[in-house]
DNA sequence: ATATATCGGACCGTTTCAGTCCCATATTTG
DNA sequence: CAAATATGGGACTGAAACGGTCCGATATAT
């Protein structure tokens, strides 16, 4: 159940790497330094603007940024940002109400929303701070807000260790 | 991304079928029962007797039974019989090592590893007692225990989780 | 005015999905 | 033994989604 597409790996990553640097960045730019193909990385950009993650600036000199601070920023924002809102079962498509007289059936439902809670909460609960900097988000997301971004990113997270 | 397949629902409706009604049923009458067209319930049941979810019985007389209690049997039992082990990005492919030279990348990537875990946790806390019984799963499971499901599960042994 | 860069959607090849069907195999029953 | 029943394992197909590319329109800085 749990594929994650293409598309969204790619929009985690662009927006790590978004909370990572600071400052606008040319979709262009972005495509480069993340490896992913660049017409590829401008529409996955474009839906992360509308969805309201990262903020656009059009015209010479444009951009993209992220919309807020890292650490305010939950994973679910993003992967809802290319998937839409999280989909269950089409039961749950209010048009459509069919054959729910078993009740076995929309006990069946009823539990779908419990999973999608608990998965949804989930992932609202690890931001771009954590994925750009595990480990240490707080003080090294403190430490770029301003200008020094891109010495931060050569240097490297100091002490990244994965569990 | 979390979007349940509708093969994946089929297969959460039978399970919990099997979970209320006990006993062995031919993939016919379940197909019935819960109004899923007979032959992709029958597929969805060879899935799940594959994976261990249900036993079956072949020849005259046979048919279906779940392989143990119904709330030793979490959702993410169901769920991964029909979609597979939960994949994440290809990234966690080992054969293609192409291009993890960023770390932001692979940073990514330890942080999907955490997300896929908490949602199987959450999903393998879901029974398929608290499916078919919401609010009165042990007591419910525990009346049905007996009865024609031992027949199927082997006459002689009391006690067996095969699988 | 011109160069730059996003916005919006069209387009297309490939893959996956949902569903059906067939034959082999196993088991019960007469 | 033979016939009837029911699962096992795939093959097959039409429809939909996915991954990726490209182009014209629009907005902005110089």
């Amino acid at each position: 159940m749990l594929r994650i597409s293409k598309m969204t790996d790619y929009a985690v990553v662009l927006a790590t790497h978004l909370a990572a640097t600071s400052g606008p960045h040319a979709a262009r730019d972005l495509a480069l330094q993340t490896q992913i193909p660049e017409p590829t990385a401008s529409k996955v950009l474009k839906k992360l603007a509308r969805a309201g993650v990262v903020i656009s600036q059009r015209g010479a000199k444009g951009g993209y940024a992220l919309a807020r601070r890292p650490e305010q920023i939950g994973i679910n924002e993003v992967i809802e940002a290319i998937e839409g809102p999280i989909a269950v079962t089409e039961c749950s498509d209010e048009t459509t109400d069919s054959f729910c007289e078993y009740e076995t059936n929309c006990g069946v439902r009823a539990n779908w929303q419990r999973i999608n809670l608990a998965v949804h909460r989930a992932l609202s609960e690890i931001s771009l701070a954590d994925m750009a900097f595990p480990g240490t988000a707080e003080l090294v997301s403190i430490a770029l807000s301003g200008k020094d971004a891109e010495r931060m990113r050569g240097a490297g997270t100091p002490n990244n260790d994965v569990h």
